[in-house]
DNA sequence: AATGAATGAGACTTCATTCAT
DNA sequence: TATGAATGAAGTCTCATTCAT
């Protein structure tokens, strides 16, 4: 999952984005006579940091990612020009920031887990739930795919990019082998070979989704694609 | 096929991407006084633009669609900072001719015809060829994602790529639809629709490929893919 | 009188060329905290505004309108090159308020009001001043006819010629009608006409000398003028 | 009168605007042998030249002086965008050459001689014609302006417009003397002088109906402009 | 002679970034 | 802390001009 975003504020390197298990517990706690006023501060900040993230991906989702300008983000989140400079130190980091936003926000919204089936199904379930969401929620769709799509030659924005490849590759991976376990899957199934195509499909199909939801019916797509895989893996 | 390039000297609607039966042959000749002068200067012309969109496609191979600067096509084309805006009059247009410039590369790896085999596995030696020459030529191909990724909020390039996408899906589908009156594909596929996840998957798996080589082993992949394709459509 | 000058900063509708009447009074006070702060940035900012604005008509009176360039008013003024633009978003913009603001400068001048007399001489003292004025400072002549000049086909200067042209006729008339009501003008003059002519007349003299100040005597040609207008008046 | 054009074709000097008295019967005669083709040459040369400084006038009536470029001048005489550079070897010498075939034009309407008469009413006629041939033809009206705005700061057009206004002058100067010596004129009238005020009145009129028809009634203003000269002037 | 190709200089404009309040 | 002011670097685009055909 990807790693906390590199603003000024998070010297100590905040986790903001956990895994499933996450958790903020640890911050260390401020002087006693200040904590009330540091906490408003800090929640103003981390307030102020996430409504500028919002804008700066409605940005991008509308109109691309070289057409995100930071004082258009500070503006529309309600802020002023100069905010978003002043937070992130320089627009690469920015960048950055805004990956790990976009992947959060992403994956927030396809990892709604279904506590349902297991195996086979239960892949098939989750495969089909990065369709639904997607189609729930194009705004973040499109975000992401102009993220992903920007990744190749922009660091900043490869490294969230990777990250989340990885993981959701690991993720899959562990559904099929679980598969392969139970008898569901055949044997000779190579769960990282497997793991790659699949989730090219389903980015493949939401990116032209994206670009061309008319000549897309994205229900029958994931439907055909879903029994593919099944046809794919059965034993 | 994607459509000419416009450009300030295609006055004619010179054909500049043929279909596969598309002839040059029937350039119209110049009054006779004038043919090489004219012939010659028209030469220069094209050879001058074609160095500049490779240069350009070359850029954007590297480093992607937003460091693209007409001045810098121009200087590594070998000619000055200021032709490429001279030729192409505005960004947005140079854009657009390098969306069919690069369509037309890519088609022209690609479509290097196998006379070969019919029916399906006519059809999972087409796709296989996208995935060998994408390995084999890997600038192109780094390219196209880049511009593919670039498409959606430029309309410049969405054109030549939503194009080329109708193009290609109506060639699979075709593929298919024979496949079905041979036997060889199970009767209630739906052609247009699984057309959708084969190109879709293709792209994913390149576009992976291209960001992370060293995690995408292509060949292996294709192969699955393939293999896929084969079980999924197989009657 | 000239309304005025649309800049990026002028949001409330700063006064900027009063009428005569005209106060800066009433300046809607800031928060008290922030009075300091906010007066100083506004004064920096009228401040450079003016500076760039004072050597942008330096240059037009020097070399004409088209030689104007953003830039080097920026310089001359003492900033950046980058500054005019960033003040005035467009070249027009910024020919805009030049145009408003070598009105001022122009008025300025012309209008040091002579307490003096009344009625066909008051009239007289007035249309003489806008010769002296112009004599005595040349500098702010040649721009304003800079202006004039080019005014034809720059909307964006037209709009403050016609406005004063409107103005100074309007004044003009006015005078003529209390000349008529005193008795020292003809019944049978029609102010509306004659204040066209008498303000072509001026300009058209005072054009001429700054084209020109060798051959055009201006003192003798404005005493000359002026016993016309007696003799065209009076009644 | 304003002296010949400076274009490369024009090495001796050729007389293009003459005096009323100009005369080209003096021309070299070319060799015999290749007098026909000769002249067909210079002939076609003279018309595209022509044609091409029409176009420019036309381009300087509608948007100003700095909107016109060669290449829209050549393009807009049907001619190509390479010509106007290839006569008039630079944008100077082309408006040099402007300025005169502009005033050429403005004076060849303007002197369509009305035989008529003599002395003080013939002069007041000659202004009057002023007026009634700038109301009949507007655009070159409105490029002479053009031009005369410019002029300052602009030495290839100066040259012209100060020509013009020399030569205009004498000519009212002596028109002037000639109604002194006839006694319709008074004799304290100092002709210099008055010659300048009401050239100065004629272009100011004009010039503002130029920029404002609407809101200057010319033959009004014509009338009230000639009744004020013959107050102003009779013995 | 006349035209299209190509260049170089320069203007406008946009931004990330730094500075001052 | 947060904001407006100001800068410098680039990029696009337009032209006069030169070159080749």
């Amino acid at each position: 999952m990807p790693a906390a975003a590199v603003t000024k504020s998070a010297k100590a390197g905040r986790q903001k984005t956990g895994n499933v298990e996450g958790t903020r517990a640890t911050r260390v706690p401020a002087p006693a006579s200040r904590v009330a006023h540091r906490s408003t501060q800090a929640e103003r900040r981390e307030k102020a940091e996430h409504a500028i993230l919002g804008a700066a991906m409605e940005i991008v989702a509308e109109r691309g990612i070289d057409e995100l300008t930071l004082a258009e983000a500070g503006e529309r989140a309600g802020y002023s020009r100069a905010l978003p400079a002043h937070y992130f130190d320089s627009k690469d980091a920015a960048l950055a920031a805004l990956g790990d936003f976009v992947v959060e926000e992403y994956l927030r919204r396809v990892q709604r887990l279904v506590p349902g089936r297991e195996g086979l199904e239960g892949f098939l379930d989750r495969v089909g739930q990065y369709f639904d969401e997607g189609k729930k929620d194009p705004r973040v769709l499109r975000a992401f795919h102009a993220v992903l799509g920007s990744a190749p030659g922009k660091p900043a924005l490869a490294k969230s990019m990777t990250r989340l490849t990885e993981e959701t590759k690991k993720t899959f991976v562990s559904f099929i082998r679980a598969g392969v376990e139970r008898g569901e899957i055949r044997k000779n199934a190579v769960p990282e070979i497997e793991a790659i195509w699949i989730l090219a499909g389903l980015r493949g199909v939401t990116a032209q989704w994206v670009i061309s939801p008319d000549t897309t019916p994205l229900t029958k797509v994931r439907n055909a694609f879903l029994h593919t895989i099944r046809k794919a893996l059965e034993a």
